[in-house]
RNA sequence: GGAGAGGUGGCUGAGUGGUCGAAAGCGGCUUCCUGCUAAGAAGUUGUACGGUCAAAAGCUGUACCGAGAGUUCGAAUCUCUCCCUCUCCGCCA
């Protein structure tokens, strides 16, 4: 959310920021709103005050019987305007609301302009992309290896759900714990979060209300399944006002992810790539406004970390400002190479927000100087998706007798498993 | 699920329908004092959105005592609905 006295005092060179994104974002709407709405609020304020003036007057005795009649009936008459007022007030305050809750992020000075993902620019690779003869699809591998069951995982849910097998369920497990392992060492907090969150939360975040299609909802309560742990550790400190000295703090966590996929019908159908039901470990980080940019480039190398030490090459993207989520002021994406599809796939997203989601989630921090509490930064990213990761291995690591071998790193959290063969 | 208690400022905790933005304590801040971070004394201390101002300070207006509705000239205080927390019992991983 932005502020909105930036709006309206520089509506236009806001403009022009926004105009860096795809789709025109005018201001009219909002600075119209807002400036009737604050009409409004003046008029409602003056009748309100005439009132308490009434008011006074009964309290201390000062008016004559007479008075005290039409004074009654003046009040009687100041309720009713006030009421009116109030009826339009809350029409406009709700539109503004809705208006700002729907406007985007300004991309960061930093982010290269461009249309969609066309426009990304790579920043830089890292490993070797393995010559493999034929290589097979995950989805071919995987069933042979006793890892994915994809039509049973139909049976129990419905399309995009797939069943873990021994060996997948295992190294799904083995690749959680490492990572959360690893992120601890490095300075997270690892935290286990609530999987069912508030309305709230989804606002604090900027899911809601915009995407309300995008996610799984409870019906008899106000409570979504997380789309990410982002939701749930971003809000942790929702309405708190923290110390200057308690910044920075990194979080991470692993949950399940849950999503509709609304806007993806017929892509990555097959495999293991894009599921209602996902797992990851994510990175969530509070600082101060001034240490956003480092924060991001060390929560980005965080994440490429993990991929360094399962050895699967990658490479990091940085996203144009028409392929930025709302949210976000700057994000890179990692990508990990797919043999089979011959292309990187997204495996991790990290982004900075500056004070967007703190706005909406009224995250603070009181200055050590004394100030006013202000509002901090906050950035996230995944630190990796485990799905992805295992068909990632799956496809890099596959040998031509059709066994896949295991990350060395791997290899402990499987009681020392270095390989998946198939079954005869 | 049954029974009960309660939701007030950064925290603890008072509050008779007008004198309550709200006692008191703690904490915070400022100053004084004792030759050093300890103790003591005094003062000060909510948030949001407006107005005034070049701006800040200051002054000033309105709102806010879980949320919403109602009674009343007037509600933290009375009534209703909802939400949440706590205690006991039951049930359950």
């Amino acid at each position: 959310m932005l502020d909105l006295k930036l709006i309206r005092e520089n509506a236009d060179e806001v403009e022009k920021a926004l105009a860096r994104r795809n789709g025109g974002h005018s201001l009219s709407g909002i600075v119209k709103v807002d400036s009737s709405f604050r009409q409004i609020q003046a008029e409602w304020e003056s009748l309100n005050q005439r009132s308490n003036v009434i008011s006074e007057m009964f309290k201390t005795g000062k008016a004559s019987k007479e008075e005290i009649e039409s004074l009654r009936q003046e009040s009687k008459d100041l309720k009713k305007r006030r009421e009116d007022l109030e009826k339009e007030k809350a029409e406009l305050e709700d539109e503004l609301e809705t208006l700002r809750l729907g406007l985007p992020n300004l991309p960061d000075a930093t982010v290269p302009d461009g249309r969609d993902e066309n426009d990304n620019v790579e920043v830089h690779s890292w490993g070797t992309i393995p010559t493999i003869q034929d290589p097979k699809h995950h989805w071919e591998i995987g069933p042979t290896l006793a890892v994915f069951d994809f039509e049973r995982g139909v049976k129990l849910a419905e399309s995009r759900f797939t069943l873990l097998e021994e060996n997948g369920a295992k190294l799904e497990r083995a690749i959680m714990n490492f990572y959360l392992d690893f992120h601890s060492k490095r300075g997270y907090r690892e935290l286990f979060p609530p999987i069912l969150v508030n309305r709230e939360c989804m606002i604090g975040t900027g899911q809601l209300p915009k995407f309300e299609g995008e996610f799984y909802k409870c019906a008899d309560d106000e409570l979504y399944l997380v789309p990410t742990a982002e939701v749930p550790l971003t809000n942790v400190y929702r309405d708190e006002v923290l110390d200057e000295e308690q910044l920075p703090i990194y979080l991470c966590a692993y949950t399940p992810n849950f999503r509709r996929e609304a806007g993806s019908a017929g892509k990555d159908t097959r495999g293991y790539i894009r599921q209602h039901q996902f797992n990851k470990v994510e990175l969530v980080k509070f600082c101060l406004p001034d240490r956003s940019h480092e924060e991001l480039e060390s929560l980005t190398r965080s994440a490429e970390l993990v991929l360094e030490a399962l050895e699967l090459p990658y490479r990091r993207i940085a996203l144009c400002t028409g392929d930025l989520g709302l949210n976000s002021q700057k994000t890179y994406d990692l990508e990990v190479w797919f043999p089979a599809q011959d292309k990187y796939r997204e495996i991790s997203s990290c982004s900075m927000f500056g004070d967007f989601q703190a706005r909406r989630a009224n995250l603070r921090y009181k200055p050590a100087d004394g100030g006013k509490p202000r509002f901090l930064h906050t950035l996230n990213g995944s630190g990796v998706a485990i799905g992805r990761t295992l068909a990632a291995i799956l496809e890099n690591n596959q040998q031509s007798d059709g066994s896949v071998t295991i990350p060395k790193v791997l290899v402990p959290y499987l009681g020392g498993m270095d390989e998946l063969k198939p079954k005869n």
